[in-house]
DNA sequence: AAATAAAAAAATATCGACATTTTTGACTTT
DNA sequence: AAAGTCAAAAATGTCGATATTTTTTTATTT
């Protein structure tokens, strides 16, 4: 996974990253708590570098922090999950319709890319390693980024990124539920073409169908689990 | 976010929002150090606490982490203030388009009433005192988030409040800088009026306008400044 | 036996100290 | 005198230890 690169990253950095990975990847539990002296342990650093790394995930809204209780792993919820999903909806085509008003060769060119990676990431719907998992993870990110890529405001983009992030840890609570007959190639090739086209409507139309349909998957797993579970 | 409360807070917490007040009011310089000794020696805690605060900070985009080179305040940009205001436009809108469908009299009320005390704290538009000025502050902050309160929405609640954190501390950059005539009163009463009428479209061109012009008179200080300044 | 209270264990928030790295400032060289 | 060099000073990132608070376990009472 993300382990350090060339540079000397401080300790700090470190175990952000790896926690903040744990989390995204839901290998911790939604509102559990968040032991220091374990992740020391683990990591083989001072309580320091882990308390600082668990900060900054609180600020990100990765992680909470409860008054002389700890910190916990954030929590989940259905309401959560729909607020998420609506919002993001909105932010999104905010970010689609500067994109497809100032998108120009070089960006019809790094979607038509994206896309033609996505595409052929998935070849015959097994998606069940998890290697492949994570790899088709990065494409179709690469691919959503792409589309919004024109739009050209980092704050835009900041906030896409965070609502991304979130959104994949809702996904990823669902990876072993039953999931109905879905296209997702499909969409994204809609999604692509309606790009290409410059049709904001129909993008916004194909946007809303595409996170919602995640978030009704998502959904119906929690609901099973909370059901099954306790 | 209002965290105050009746009970012992954690030294990190009053470390984080007392330095948090200083970047928003503009009391440090932007891209300025944030030495940790001094903070130390200036809130009597430790180093810990000190970094924990800052490492938060961060994550909230107030301040830098640079590698081996410690904490610097968040620094400013004409090109970041640009960004800022548009992408806050488009997000205010939004906001406002869902809290204007789903506005009910309890929503009209409390617009009615945060407007009428926002207006009459400025009786002379004289705001040069300091008190006034963080009062005025408060009010103003309370009708905008008035007008989108019917939203129903944590996650654009959530990055509003940052977005208006952050032009906050470009609008006091520009305290001192003489300004043209401009009736922010008379803005203000447009955009309650135009809320109450549910009238989306004109809300779109008020708000755009109204952001436009405080960002003018900040780009305007900025310009000046920096030619004066070295 | 259930509920309550006290004691033990674990975990937290905070502190001061240390090794490394960066910055500062005096000194030398062209 | 300007530029480069090198040692002193300051600041950073990291660590282990300690006082408080929370949680768990054990004992007591109704």
């Amino acid at each position: 996974m993300a382990t350090t690169s060339t540079t000397a990253k401080s300790q700090t950095l470190m175990v952000f990253e790896a926690v903040r990975g744990d989390i995204l990847d839901v290998r911790m539990e939604p509102g559990s708590r968040l032991h220091v002296g374990s992740l020391v342990e683990r990591f083989g650093v001072s309580q320091s570098a882990v308390r600082e790394a668990l900060s900054r995930l609180v600020a990100d809204g990765l992680a909470l922090a409860l008054n002389q209780k700890g910190f916990r792993v954030a929590p989940v919820s259905i309401d959560d999950l729909h607020d998420l999903t609506e919002a993001r909806i909105e932010m999104e085509v905010v970010a689609l319709r500067r994109s497809l008003e100032k998108g120009d060769a070089a960006w019809e060119a790094r979607v038509l890319a994206a896309y033609h990676e996505l595409s052929r990431s998935t070849p015959v719907a097994v998606e069940k390693l998890h290697g492949t998992m994570l790899l088709w993870g990065v494409l179709h990110r690469r691919f959503h980024n792409a589309l919004a890529s024109a739009a050209g405001s980092d704050w835009l983009e900041r906030f896409r990124e965070v609502m991304f992030d979130q959104s994949e840890r809702y996904r990823k609570l669902s990876v072993s539920h039953p999931t109905g007959p879905r296209d997702v190639d499909a969409e994204h090739r809609a999604l692509m073409q309606a790009a290409l086209e410059r049709d904001v409507d129909r993008m916004h139309q194909l946007v809303a169908a595409h996170f919602r349909a995640t978030a009704e998957i998502v959904t119906e797993a929690m609901q099973s689990r909370a059901s099954a579970v306790k």
